[in-house]
DNA sequence: GTCTATAGGTGGATAGAC
DNA sequence: GTCTATCCACCTATAGAC
């Protein structure tokens, strides 16, 4: 069947620009990154590229989304299953699980190119490219807007204000854990400290500094405005 | 006098390079900023800034330096200034307080420079650029060393590795929050929310935040590990 | 110190043969 | 679908006149 082995070459073009793509952009960033460069370790044409995505914007898009969707339908999954489990009460520490779990499980994968990607995922949220943000923006309009309301309903006490506010702390943390966590854990392995390794470990930490700080009381201020209309 | 409006010719077309190449690296990335975009924009000449900063590589250098190392010795001041007035009690508000504060400040500031300077701070600690990595890490190692220390001795239940992965997380609360903590800004006043401005209010959302991070508990078990040799 | 001109190189994208 | 050849815009850096 040369129908088959067509498919099978488009397929593997395809696979190996993406590899390549999302290894090169993690390294050196979107714009460091050429065409020239990802054709030549993808073994592929130069104008593949514009093939098979149209342009590098297509071909940035792809990468993106190769990965992110699973990753975000990961978060989505586990939400729901805390939402549906206590009906009355709602564990923050499960949310903020469901929120961190996905990208630091990812973060340790054995594959590589998980691992890149949410080293470049974590860079990308700080991007000045702005068609870059807005992508990245777009793809988490759904996942701020899920987890913000789960985080208001688990924390009744906590004004709106300040719980945008404390989302963006936690997206902080977590983004640049993925982006730069490697280099805590060399700086342990160079002090001589064995640390705990593995994605339940890091998880764990992060949670745990998470709940404490969402657990932080309000201002006063803050609570009485809440209650006027 | 001849030598004095050299002179002063000489500084002005430094500063408004060092001006226009701050605010393009903040809005394009430092790769998105051609020397040709930063010359336009200062009005001066595109050998300039090869004549006052040898490359394009030593503006980068001086545009950093020019407003992390006044923005670290106020971090030290600060630190100084808490560790020298309780004498026994050494607070951990006021250590995170001295970490935080500076850069929030800066974020507010009236001077766009200033404002601007952060979020191509907070950004380029997530860039892939490896030069521009190891001159930001250059210049924070003192930082890092002083603050993990005054914490360690601050919260002498918590181990090192739990200290170096909480410094971690912070660090990336607040680079994220002074690299995009407009978006924040500019969705509660979408929203219709009148937020309390200013940089007080950020920062001791900010500090209140970490303050109970940095004061969950470590884990049994690695208290345990702690007290043996 | 300033400025023009240009060298020497890389970027993304495309046309057209196969 | 693949690949070569090529276009053209843009980049940093420098040489040399003023």
């Amino acid at each position: 069947m040369p129908d088959e082995t067509a498919k099978a070459q488009i397929a593997d073009t395809k696979t190996a620009l993406l590899d390549a793509a999302g290894h090169l952009f993690a390294e050196r960033g979107v714009a460091g990154a050429s065409l020239r460069a990802i054709t030549t370790a993808a073994d592929a044409n130069l104008a593949s590229v514009n093939y098979h995505f149209g342009s590098k914007q297509g071909l940035i898009r792809a990468v993106l989304a190769r990965r992110l969707d699973p990753l975000n339908r990961r978060r989505f999954q586990l939400l729901e299953r805390c939402l549906s489990s206590g009906e009355q009460s709602l564990e923050l520490q499960d949310i903020l699980h469901a929120f961190v779990e996905p990208a630091i499980t990812m973060m340790h994968s054995q594959e590589p190119g998980d691992r890149e990607f949410v080293q470049f995922l974590g860079r990308a949220l700080a991007d000045p490219a702005n068609d870059l943000r807005s992508l990245i923006v777009e793809e988490f309009k759904e996942v701020i807007e899920r987890f913000t309301q789960a985080l208001a309903q688990a924390l009744p006490s906590i004004p709106p204000q300040e719980i945008a506010w404390r989302f963006h702390f936690m997206v902080g943390a977590m983004a640049h854990t993925v982006a730069a966590g490697y280099l805590v854990e060399n700086r342990l392995g160079h002090l001589g400290i064995k640390d705990l390794q593995g994605p339940e470990t890091v998880t764990r930490r992060l949670v745990s500094f998470l709940e404490s700080g969402w657990r932080s009381p309000a201002s006063q201020r803050e609570r009485q405005e809440m209650v006027r209309p």
